[in-house]
DNA sequence: ACACATTTGTGCAAAAAAGCACAAATCGTC
DNA sequence: GACGATTTGTGCTTTTTTGCACAAATGTGT
């Protein structure tokens, strides 16, 4: 009789994990790290689901498919559990970021110090504009300042190589998005955030996420003008 | 026989329209609002979906949710397209926005151009910091620039009162955002853009879109740790 | 050792979203 | 004015996602 097989034989997570459900680790994760922090020891998944707006079914779903890490009658340990996010996602490691396009939106993401606390380093600055080229760029907030030079963008496929980056951010203006997709994907880069307002063809095998802040005010906007009165 | 009952009577929108649909279809008026720019006159659904990332199917059915607008055998005529889609989503209309929180990101929102052509004015910003507090701020791009005072939280009721925003947006960090986020619901805001990692709780009837860089980034990480070599 | 209160993990049902395939409508042409 | 080439609109199927409910596991107290 099997009654020796049980939880960690499921923890390999060669498991398919539904899209759905990644979208929502990161969410799980960082409710875990403000728990930590404040020194919390366990919690349930009510509690954490109430945390991070979902359902705690849903959450108990979703924390299923990585193995079976909480304790029936008692909830999940803090600090295992956000581990356990973080080594699924790939957080235990550093990833290197570019960014093309330093503007108004990509000189606010360099600065942001949310990024390197999750284990996000931006490397490298690229821009077309010969004015911004050559200046230098204050990276992340306070404690952990980088100061980095503006590249050109002719220099682009050279720094990816040099900084090993594996994440590109598109923050240049709509028109030339695409033409800065190609070359980053030319350069290797398989995983581009883009800001800009277009969609970007991609080879198969690169994953685009696009952040579309427009969008989100007009489907706000969708919602509130359909609210009576 | 009802043979004579046929497209018009479905224009009515009092039809629900999925929340899959509602995410796409500014993407479409974006692709419409250009094509019209360049004064293309028709566009049919292949094309239309290539342009933005979407199956013409998923396209078509999308569309025939607000109407039967398009011409078999020839497509869709794209101004009038871009209209209906203007008109269903409000966009016809301008809607006024209240920033608060005017730090790297918020400054960026405000400095940005591309909400202004779709219908969008920042008309107030909001901080707690008191050497921000009466500076002014460049709101818009080239063209219609407007300069806006930074008004103290402790004015926020009124300035939502005086400005008429129907829309909020949360741009602080992360500790400040459900108190932030709870004030503007009690002054009124029911629809909330929320940069902050934290998920607001608010009463029914309001709704919160979540914009997450740092999860996306992780999403992306995911994926990019996935891909063999 | 045993009853009891919790809380997870999951099988199954329901709902939502995406995809397929084709009849119906339209246009241009002969 | 009939025919063939196109392209929409949509019924139906498949897949994905969410929600429900409860058995299985754990801890506690007596
Ligand atoms: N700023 C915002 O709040 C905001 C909001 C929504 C969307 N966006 C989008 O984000 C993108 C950036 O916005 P922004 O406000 O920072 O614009 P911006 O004009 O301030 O900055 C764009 C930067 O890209 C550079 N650039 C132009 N072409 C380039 C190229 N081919 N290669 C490299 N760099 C190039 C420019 O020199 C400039 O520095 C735009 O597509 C915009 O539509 C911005
Ligand atoms: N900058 C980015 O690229 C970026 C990226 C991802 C997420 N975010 C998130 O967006 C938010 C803003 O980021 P930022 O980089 O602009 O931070 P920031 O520190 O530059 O700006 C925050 C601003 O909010 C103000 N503020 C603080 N408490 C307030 C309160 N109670 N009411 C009103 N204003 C208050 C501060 O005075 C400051 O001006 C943060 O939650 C951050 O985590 C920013």
């Amino acid at each position: 009789m099997p009654s020796k097989v049980p939880s960690s034989i499921k923890d390999g997570h060669t498991h398919k994990i539904s899209e759905a459900t990644v979208s929502r680790l990161p969410a799980y994760y960082r409710a875990l790290s403000q728990l930590a922090d404040a020194q919390q020891i366990r919690i349930s998944s009510e509690e954490l689901a109430a945390l991070t707006g979902v359902s705690s079914a849903m959450l108990r779903k979703d924390l299923s498919h990585l193995g079976s890490y909480g304790t029936r009658g008692v909830g999940y340990e803090v600090e295992f559990l956000r581990y356990q996010i973080s080594r699924e996602m790939g957080l235990n490691q550093d990833w290197s970021v570019v960014i093309v396009g330093v503007g108004n939106l990509g000189r606010a993401l360099a600065h942001y110090g949310g990024f390197g606390s999750r284990g996000f380093r931006v490397v490298a600055l690229v821009d077309a504009d010969q004015t911004l080229i050559g200046t230098k760029v204050k990276c992340g907030a306070e404690g952990k300042t980088v100061e980095l030079l503006v590249h050109a963008l002719s220099d682009l496929e050279d720094v990816i190589k040099e900084t090993n980056a594996r994440l590109g951010v598109v923050a240049t203006p709509a028109e030339s998005a695409q033409v800065v997709s190609d070359r980053l994907v030319k350069a290797g880069i398989r995983s581009i955030l883009n800001f800009a307002p277009v969609h970007l063809s991609v080879p198969e095998g690169v994953d685009v996420r696009k952040v579309d802040l427009a969008s989100e005010l007009q489907i706000l906007a969708f919602h509130e003008q359909r609210k009576a009165i």
